[in-house]
DNA sequence: ATACATACGCGTAATATTTACGCAAATATA
DNA sequence: TATATTTGCGTAAATATTACGCGTATGTAT
């Protein structure tokens, strides 16, 4: 038992984990709750943070254990408090998102049952978990003008049409295939692979690997990406 | 005494209030600390949350009880989490930042010591406050690309030479006067007063007001201000 | 008063970027 | 081999950005 001069609420991480590709769109990760409350609905993996780590090194934590997944880079996007959010007891939630390769997670698989869902079709969630979605997918709207989103959600080897896809589906709009194509080569961030996928589809495009060094370069100098 | 059967981290909230004036450029609000740890120390208003209360209140309600101000918004940025960055116990601080008229907060007078800092000239700061700040910092410069910070910060009849030099102090960069004025003027939030100051200086500018619903209307259709 | 230095406001030409879209080449399918 | 579809290149028109000239208003010095 550990006791308190004043009530402390307790403190969960979650982790929205969002995911890319061309048949299902953009989709995030979730597990299915075990136990009470909320059984059996689905809610991003997360989990009680510990008192003597920090709330990244929890939120880390706690995505090994629920998905069997290492993200290389979270973020923290906000810290939800309602009062009534958990019926248990008083619980806050500092929330954070990352970008992955869908190839890269297997989900459900060994660790309970994580499944991909687009995000046109998630279930109604535990806690106030839709409203956490809803202000995950505002801030990636907002961070794709700043961070290379669409290179981090993409295999290493793409295309650009795959690439143009990606921006629009995340920000809602279409660009003309030939203006989105010289805009982004203009930014230096492509380079070509050479190689040719054996693709399905009509005329097979080029591939690209993302340059992330030129990227770094660009950033230092505080540019943004605009699209 | 309130038991649990995990530790729970203790939760507090701190406000960096952001103002601005000619002489003294971009200023955060800062209260002296009466007790230990750190006493005597600055930091920004803030203070334990309350069980029965979410984050937002908790932040104004002590920003009001140690400056006395209301402020009109305010908007959570970060949670800070580390280990070891309260002496005491484990707490973790919510994070919040207003954008205010200086003219509207009367620091330094009935609660406690408040008092207004240029950023360049802030003290070491309790805690980890002084990341706290460089974090707030970062976070400004990239509002300033979504909403209208310039025209929180000053008072509300402004002239173009005013707003300019607010830019350039967040942005840290210099624009062509006239440039300035003429993409803002383009934008339409600038309604000119038809009044002229009785400044100082030579020539004496023109003065403006901000156009609110102009501005409401431009942020429906998801623009963005481009400097 | 008058001259001078400084800052404001208008306008404009040169350059760069954005936007819309024509057209030929590549490829799966019929 | 014909056809429909998609990729990649190029370009002209519209728009935005950038640099800066010039006249006017105003406080300060003489």
């Amino acid at each position: 038992m550990y006791n308190y001069k004043y009530p402390h609420p307790a403190v969960t991480t979650d982790c929205v984990i969002f995911g890319y590709d061309i048949r299902e769109g953009l989709s995030v990760l979730l597990v299915q709750r075990g136990i009470d409350p909320f059984k059996s609905r689905w809610a991003f993996p997360g989990g009680f943070m510990k008192i003597d780590e920090d709330a990244d090194t929890g939120a880390r934590r706690e995505l090994m254990e629920e998905t069997g997944f290492e993200a290389e880079s979270i973020s923290q996007f906000g810290t939800f408090t309602a009062v009534d959010r958990d019926p248990r007891e008083r619980v806050i939630t500092i929330a954070y998102m990352a970008l992955v390769r869908k190839g890269s997670v297997q989900g459900g698989d060994d660790a309970a049952d994580a499944r991909w869902f687009p995000v046109s079709a998630v279930p109604p969630l535990a806690f106030d978990h839709d409203r956490i979605l809803r202000i995950a997918l505002e801030r990636l709207k907002e961070q794709i003008h700043f961070r290379p989103v669409g290179f981090e959600l993409l295999p290493e080897v793409f295309t650009l049409p795959q690439l143009q896809a990606l921006y629009e589906a995340i920000l809602g709009v279409r660009f003309d295939r030939r203006n989105f194509a010289s805009k982004m080569q203009k930014l230096g961030l492509l380079v070509p692979t050479g190689e040719r996928p054996a693709d399905a589809a009509r005329r097979i495009p080029q591939t690209y690997r993302f340059n992330a060094q030129k990227y770094d370069e660009l950033k230092q100098s505080g540019f943004r990406l605009e699209f």
